[in-house]
DNA sequence: TTATCATATAGTAAAAATTACTATTTGATA
DNA sequence: TATCAAATAGTAATTTTTACTATATGATAA
C-alpha cells in the first residue's frame, strides 16, 4: 500500500484540489496488486460514496494518467485496467482467474532491441506480459 | 504478405465456410505489418464491398482469434488493434505517429521470469511492447 | 473563521462502440 | 441443380464513453 502523502504533494504541486473521490480513487489503485477496471474502480467506491458519478471515475483516471501517477494497459480480451505508477514492473496474468499479478524484474526491466531489428526506433520504455496459469487454477486442472 | 491458401486449407479442415468477406478481412491483416483497428478494417473492405456489415467484421474477427489464427492486443491509449497469427514477434510502437511495427527477435522470445519472482505462476507465453519515436518522428523532433 | 472564486462533481443527455436478433442469402455438398 | 446449414446484412438494443451544465466544494487570503 503506497502512501498517499506523495499523492497529495503531487496534487499540491500542481493545484489541483484534494476532493474526496480523487483521494479514495487514489486509495484503490495504490492498494497493493491492484488493476481494476473502470467499473470495478466505481463499484468499489460507491459504497462508501453512492453519489459517486462514472464520470467522475472516468475524468480522475485520465487525470492521473496526464499527470503521470497512474497508467492504463488492456488484456487480450481488450479489457482495460488501471494501475499507479510504481517502480517499473511488468505483469503476469493468470489465463483463467484473470488474476493479474506484478513482477519486478530488473533484468525485464533492460530488455534492448538490437539496432537492426529495431528499425531507427528510438526507444523510450517497453511493457512485458507473461500469460499462464496461476497456482491456484494449476491445482484445480484449470 | 501471407499465402492465403494456409487460411483457405484452415477453413476447409474446420467446416467453415470461405467467404468473400472472410478472406478479404485476412487479406488486410495479413497484409505485412498491418495492426488495423475494427474500423480500420471495415472501412478499407467498405470501398469494394459497399455492403459489408460491421457485424460481420466483430464476428468474423472474434472467430479467427478463436480459431487462433489472429489476435488483439491494445495500446496504452486502449485502442485496440488486430493482427494475424504469425511467427512468434514483439512490437515497437510509435508514441508520436502511432505506428506499429514488429520485431522478430529470439531473443525476446525466450524470457523467463526466475521462480521466486513468478509466484507459483506456469507461464505459458509472453508479450513485449516497445514504446518510442520512429526514425521520421524523431526527425521532426517529435 | 468567513467570503470569494475557480475548479470539481453529479446528473443528465448525447455519442460512440459493441452485441443481439432475424429474415434472407450464399457456400458446400451430393 | 437442389438442398441445407451456416453466414450475412440490416436493424435494433445494449453497453461504454464523452459532453454539457448547474450546483457544490476545496483552497486561498482577508
Amino acid at each position: 500500500m503506497e502512501k498517499a502523502s506523495g499523492f497529495i504533494a503531487k496534487c499540491r504541486e500542481r493545484g489541483l484540489k484534494l476532493t474526496p473521490q480523487r483521494l479514495a480513487i487514489h486509495k484503490i489503485l495504490a492498494a497493493k496488486a491492484q488493476h481494476p477496471t473502470i467499473n470495478e474502480v466505481y463499484e468499489r467506491i460507491k459504497k462508501d460514496y453512492p453519489s459517486l458519478s462514472l464520470n467522475t471515475v472516468y475524468k480522475t483516471l485520465q487525470l492521473f494518467i496526464e499527470l503521470g501517477m497512474a497508467s492504463q494497459f488492456t488484456t487480450k480480451e481488450g479489457v482495460i485496467r488501471y494501475e499507479i505508477k510504481i517502480q517499473p514492473h511488468h505483469h503476469i496474468l493468470c489465463l483463467k482467474c484473470r488474476r493479474i499479478n506484478d513482477i519486478f524484474d530488473s533484468s525485464l526491466d533492460k530488455l534492448k532491441v538490437s539496432p537492426p531489428l529495431k528499425g531507427g526506433f528510438e526507444i523510450i520504455r517497453h511493457d512485458v506480459i507473461f500469460y499462464g496459469y496461476c497456482s491456484e487454477c494449476k491445482q484445480e486442472g484449470r
